[in-house]
DNA sequence: AATCTAATGCTACAATGTTGCATCAAAAGC
DNA sequence: GCTTTTGATGCAACATTGTAGCATTAGATT
């Protein structure tokens, strides 16, 4: 085991990937711990960012492959959010279906653990997988920052 | 006024662009008589497409350009729906607050103009905007084809 | 009709995501 | 520990969606 990780981290991650049947490779690894770590969904830039910080060599392809499968595993999920990229997210268990915060202004996403996404009534025929509520507007950090400018 | 229109639709369509101070062209008439028509939000390509079967010339910037204006001026609103593309529909007064759905199978977009897109209490400092809530799944007509595959 | 300038249309580009294929390396077998 | 198998990677090339700059066109006004 490489010195500079942590051992439980590693280990879960490592696990989980081996327990859906795949490849335990270092840019899976990394990945799932990035989003581990990670408070809010990342994009798949950020992710990259993480990996190149870690020394993981890795591009764009193989990264949105590894994100890809995954999603597909059910071990993270997509979030349309903000702009025109997907940010991803690890799913915890029975925690998958929280609102998201797009802030408008630093452009980061918030996950609203409280908020549930959960699907009202729905017409007839309708059968729903998943529901997504993101809310947009100004963030905690930046409504507090000014109202309007960019800085207080 | 062109035989081949609906009167009442082009003069609505151009008094609403004239109300807002903006330049009565055929590209911006047509795209907002195609998002009233519509019973669902339109992607970019599916109005260049309407806009090409008008006979209307135009290119993808000017399209963007129409819709960014509409957008800016609140005729039309943006929902980030289904995959990465944009869709477009018309703020019909006080009702630009509804659901939308978006069938995996068919990949439409569908107004649940019945299902309120409000944004429930959220932690103090956030300020929201506008909120979206996609309801992913089958829609009525593809669930009544069949269950798993394309068709029944 | 002449003028003014918003809007268009072209080219070129940026960002995000996908496909095909040769190579590499993780897991399994020996 | 070495070889085999094949899933995963990395590269190049491409597809889609959206923007920026700028010369030209055409809507509104005089």
């Amino acid at each position: 085991m490489p010195p500079h990780e942590h051992p439980a981290a590693a280990d879960s991650a490592r696990e989980l990937i081996a327990a859906h049947g795949g490849r335990v490779t270092r840019t899976r690894v990394a990945v799932i711990e990035a989003l581990q770590r990670s408070a809010h969904p990342l994009s798949h830039d950020e992710i990259g960012a993480t990996l190149d910080g870690a020394g993981i060599g890795h591009d764009r392809v193989t990264l949105y492959r590894a994100l890809d499968w995954l999603v597909e595993q059910g071990i993270a999920q997509r979030i349309a959010g903000g702009e025109r990229a997907w940010r991803f997210e690890i799913r915890r268990d029975g925690d998958h279906r929280h609102a998201h915060f797009h802030c408008e202004r630093c452009g980061q996403i918030v996950c609203l653990e409280d908020v549930p996404a959960a699907a009202p009534t729905l017409p007839a025929g309708f059968a729903v997988a998943r529901a997504e509520l993101v809310l947009h507007g100004a963030c905690a950090d930046c409504g507090r920052a000014g109202v309007e400018g960019k800085e207080g």
